[in-house]
DNA sequence: GCCAAACTTGCACACAATGCAAACTTGCCC
DNA sequence: GGGCAAGTTTGCATTGTGTGCAAGTTTGGC
């Protein structure tokens, strides 16, 4: 069996007896069972179940974020990020990536899982951000900035998740809501704008 | 024994083995009997030792954005998690946090740790904003706020953290960090003026 | 058909985590 | 100061995780 074949019938698996049983509730030998494989070839593949059930979300943030390099050096950081992250993607996929992110609700461990993948995409981004501004920016401001785009991202995606939840994986609405949190993000969420003493006006 | 006495001499136990071994360079045995507890005891107060590791940076987030109840209503939200987070801190304390904070390079089990006990900090910051932004703020912008000034809290923290590597706990590093951030997040990171292609100036 | 490389498997082992019931400790009331 | 009740600790048993290792099995090229 092809090695890529392998790994992909192990997340298939995984998916599905999260849909089934809930993240975490089922054992790794029940898994390796449903996808084919004895429980040793599993932990060749993933550490952990949590690993395997989120790898729709890892490919899609590793794909998103070494798009990076491909845009034009002189690219304002924001479209790029824009171009990657919001760029084509199927409604299906979309569909998978808001069910995992809402499963998160069930399983602390899938939650950590997920927050490590954010934070890794996180750490591309600065990189990539580090080239782009070069030495102009401090170290400061490029780990504030990709924190804050990720968290821009993030919370794109918990929305989208969130209106999805009663079956209506919407592919565009992902699109928006980032494209929308992004441009609060460029305009300082309107900080000295809102939530200021009513006497201020 | 005191509940919170055991409470504190395990994690007591637990940061200084990490200090000697590494984070994880250790069993729950070698912890326990460090502690003077049972095996069992442990657990009851821990669910692993990553936790029982990190608890100081978890009680420094509980801590701070639960002050932001505290803070008047009427205070501009920034203003608000400056004052909580950018309190009062001993030398001490913000040795200890840098400390652990830089324990996640050699352990993945304690970053995701750590990534989980910000992530429930913006949670509570994001209830905080609710209340304080009232139906004027969209979930999203709610959402986008709080992680991007989480993540800001985040860059601060990291920065301090680096500083401090060389043995140098500076307890205004952080603060200033995060004035600065926060004040870049304001600003919306002048991303309008950085980056643009040469040819525009 | 054979060989080497790639891949899978079983086994053994150390450790994590939790339920349960039996101990032990503490403070307090009579 | 005996004894009760609540709070706390412990041992034991059990199930599951994760990894090294060495022996299998498959695959493709020659």
């Amino acid at each position: 069996m092809n090695k890529q074949a392998t790994r992909n019938a192990i997340s298939a698996a995984a998916l599905k007896l999260a849909r089934e049983q809930g993240p975490g509730g089922f054992t790794v030998d029940t898994l390796a069972d449903a996808a084919g494989v004895s429980r040793r070839t599993f932990f060749n593949y993933f550490p952990s179940i949590e690993a395997a059930v989120a790898r729709p979300i890892e490919e899609f943030l590793d794909g998103a974020f070494s798009r990076l390099d491909e845009r034009p050096a002189d690219e304002p950081i924001v479209d790029a990020v824009m171009a990657t992250l919001g760029g084509d993607m199927g409604r299906e996929q979309m569909a998978v990536l808001c069910e995992v992110y809402a499963m998160t609700e069930d399983s602390p461990q899938l939650e950590r899982m997920q927050l490590q993948l954010w934070n890794s995409a996180q750490q591309k981004l600065e990189d990539g951000l580090t080239v782009r501004l070069g030495a102009a920016a401090g170290e400061l401001l490029v780990r504030a900035l990709a924190g804050s785009l990720v968290a821009c991202a993030k919370a794109a995606m918990r929305t989208a998740a969130d209106s999805a939840a009663g079956r209506n994986p919407d592919p565009l609405s992902f699109h928006n809501h980032l494209l929308e949190s992004i441009g609060l993000l460029r305009s300082g969420f309107n900080i000295n704008g809102i939530n200021h003493d009513p006497k201020d006006s």
